[in-house]
DNA sequence: TAGAGCGACCGCCAGA
DNA sequence: AGTCTGGCGGTCGCTC
């Protein structure tokens, strides 16, 4: 059965960010046989609403929000107004219903507003997040993070890290193979590296353009392997403090914590697709031997590696959702 | 479970 | 003066 997911669109938002949910759920492109999303667009009272020059053509009303398993807000005001009531009331309903909320760049506004952000961490545009954390002093606000992760209730910084996000749903819903299948369809990194890290530091590689690119390949390609800070820097001509310090710079991650989370993508990869038994997983992905992959996969996914696969196995036989997973 | 050994990380400082 | 790099040493956490 279909995850629903409601993006709910008023007059200001921004036609960038609400089309990143259309691009991301709104598209069925692994065929019939895989669970996916419907994406179903709101306007208050399901009246006609231009967004951007854009209409949908027959919006649901805000009623759907009610119904919908994950609900997506979009950046959609000044910050210096306050957001829209009757959107703050129906996604304050939908959480308390149980819904998973979701808000991209300044779509934190209306969950702060609606109360859902107090005494969590939460990410905005950086050059609103001052106002936010002004506005509404209960929010711990990162202004350093692409996006956080805090289970029912998800945001992202600004414009673009709403492709992070979405992405991370997706992992988070149907695995790492499907999300980094999804990614490269899209032509994007599975999870961008950069200036902003993760607050849930799930990332994939991806080139970084300060030349560290190739050495992030050359040790996604080996990582079965022992590698050692020292053998990085070596292979990148430098010394191991600069190494570190370059690594920092362009993955927000010391060299051996940026690996570790390549491994943890790669084994579960391993986990939901093929057959590897988990006692051999761990020393296929450098995770070491089975006593140790399984503490360090719990430690990070929060489940043990054999529920794990369990839960993707028999998401295919009924088509419940797979537990819930924290993230980092 | 405790402890030793080791590698990783990071602050600090000096030199280029 | 500001930035980048390399070396040193202390601390922390992991592994056995």
């Amino acid at each position: 059965m279909d995850h629903v997911v409601a993006l709910p669109v008023t007059p200001t938002m921004s036609l960038l960010e609400l089309a990143v949910p259309c691009e991301v759920f709104g598209y069925r492109r692994f065929g019939p046989d895989q669970d996916w999303y419907e994406l179903r667009v709101c306007s208050e009272g399901g009246e006609p609403v231009v967004a951007g020059g854009f209409a949908p053509h027959h919006p649901y009303s805000f009623d759907e929000l009610q119904r919908a398993d994950t609900v997506v807000v979009a950046a959609g005001h000044a910050p210096d107004e306050a957001p829209h009531a009757g959107l703050v009331a129906a996604v304050r309903a939908a959480h308390r219903r149980g819904a998973r909320i979701v808000s991209l760049c300044t779509g934190a506004f209306v969950l702060a507003e609606a109360g859902l952000l107090d005494g969590r961490s939460a990410a905005t545009h950086w050059l609103h997040a001052a106002a936010l954390a002004r506005r509404y002093p209960a929010v711990h606000v990162r202004p350093d993070v692409l996006y956080v992760d805090d289970g029912d209730v998800l945001t992202s910084a600004g414009t673009l890290s709403a492709v992070d996000l979405c992405l991370h749903l997706v992992r988070t819903d149907h695995g790492a193979a499907v999300a980094n299948a999804l990614a490269k369809r899209m032509v994007t990194p599975a999870h961008r590296e950069g200036g902003q890290s993760q607050y849930i530091q799930t990332a994939l590689p991806a080139h970084t353009g300060d030349g560290l690119g190739p050495l992030l390949d050359w040790a996604r390609e080996r990582l079965d392997q022992p590698l050692t800070v020292g053998l990085l820097a070596r292979r990148a001509g430098l010394n191991e403090r600069t190494l570190v310090r370059r690594f920092h710079a362009s993955t927000g991650l010391a060299p051996m914590r940026w690996l570790q989370a390549r491994r943890i993508d790669r084994a579960r990869e391993l986990l939901e697709v093929g057959d590897t038994p988990v006692e051999r997983v761990g020393e296929r992905c450098g995770l070491g031997g089975p006593a140790n992959f399984r503490r360090l996969f719990r430690d990070t996914v929060g489940v043990t590696p054999s529920a794990y696969r369990r839960s993707f196995r028999a998401r295919g036989a009924d088509g419940s959702p797979p537990p819930a997973v924290r993230a980092g």
